[in-house]
DNA sequence: CGTAATCTGGACAGATCTGTCTGAAGGGGT
DNA sequence: ACCCCTTCAGACAGATCTGTCCAGATTACG
């Protein structure tokens, strides 16, 4: 009843939700009048105050519907990782993946974020997002052992948000491998598998024989 | 010849970047129109032509005003410390005390690249802020003897982009104690040095009466 | 085939924004 | 007193944006 027929043309719908993604994702939100949207998406503009309601809805639907990428593309990596700690730095290199497309522009919630004031449907669709993905961290922070579960996992959000950030505005997709080294030496520091005491000082070697893997933080290149 | 003295009433030129600094932090450069800076800062519209020579321009020195601001307060916080690494924290803890103020919005930078296009005069400065904040990092990690400076210096840099992102989002300034303790482990790991005292004095009272944390319904809980 | 829902193309209104221009007021230096 | 420069107040043009509306075309489906 919502979707057309994959064979058919696509609806008005998705080509709507299409030719945001493209021209609000690149462009920005307020950028990006309504009339090159539907340009765009070869639909008329009754169309979609017909089927949004109006340009802040159809933002809103925007991002949700980036919100579901997201999260299937992070689910789907994370599903391939065994460790709860690989499975946190297979979230860091699915994102650092992104850094290199040519169609990279940070994130579309920090972005979009910036443009609207706050309270509007923006707002809670990036709140959405944001918990979802620091729960995420939460329970595979508390999986992996850690001492303080969801202050790792603030600490790795940190990390995530300011990849984005960094990789689009300084045009680096090498930041990838930073936040990666960076992401495990939080992890380590926080879950105490290899030398993280406070007062002695212990030399490096800390991983015993029943202590779990000792991990290089400077793989992913 | 292009600054009053401080006795007199401002210039046009200082009130209007007095103006432009309120508002375009407080809602973005864009969303706020010509009419409204000329108002607040009580100039006539010709005069911001006339000294600027357009928005573009405005919002330019707008931006390069933050950045010696910024500049200025994080040289201050740095000198008042005596060891590098020190230093380096001192960097996390003054940006942590701007997340409780009020007025706080994020990162002027971050919020008007995500605004504008590229390759305009925002992301020039921007960029130039970005550099010197960098080889700040940088130096004080060579000074700390990090292995490898400029990774540290990028991490940390990381570390100092999520940290106004996340504070900014989730209007929580608790922000600040992740930040600083991931700071403070991602600095250990990489000189080695885990020289530690109990922890220091707090960098930002959290108690602030509207910044509850956000509760988001979200489903995928 | 016929009906009902959906989609289309475009005109239109109302608001807002940037930038220009005019004409006058004010203040300091010589 | 005179001159020069800055500033003020606001009208105005030109463009753009959101949202509404309408009549005709198209499509789905019984």
């Amino acid at each position: 009843m919502v979707t057309a027929r994959s064979t058919t043309k696509p609806s008005a719908r998705e080509r709507l939700l299409a030719a945001a993604n493209e021209l609000f994702y690149a462009e920005g939100v307020q950028s990006v009048g309504i009339d090159r949207v539907i340009e765009h998406a070869g639909v008329a503009k009754a169309s979609l105050y017909n089927t949004f309601g109006g340009k802040e809805q159809l933002i809103r639907a925007y991002l949700d519907h980036r919100h579901a990428g997201v999260t299937a593309r992070l689910v789907r990596a994370v599903e391939g990782r065994a460790t709860p700690r690989e499975q946190m730095l297979a979230v860091f290199e699915s994102q650092g993946a992104q850094f290199g497309k040519p169609a990279f522009h940070g994130c579309a919630f920090i972005r979009a974020s910036a443009e609207t004031s706050p309270g509007s449907l923006v707002a809670e669709a990036a709140d959405n997002y944001r918990a979802w993905l620091r729960e995420l961290f939460a329970r595979l922070a508390d999986e992996a052992g850690a001492a303080d579960p969801e202050a790792l996992a603030r600490q790795l959000q940190l990390l995530y948000d300011g990849a984005t950030v960094a990789a689009a505005m300084d045009h680096d997709p090498s930041v990838a491998v930073a936040s990666r080294a960076a992401a495990a030496a939080l992890i380590a520091a926080a879950t105490g598998d290899f030398g993280w005491a406070p007062p002695p000082p212990a030399p490096a070697a800390a991983a015993g024989p029943g202590a779990p893997d000792p991990l290089p933080a400077t793989a992913l290149g």
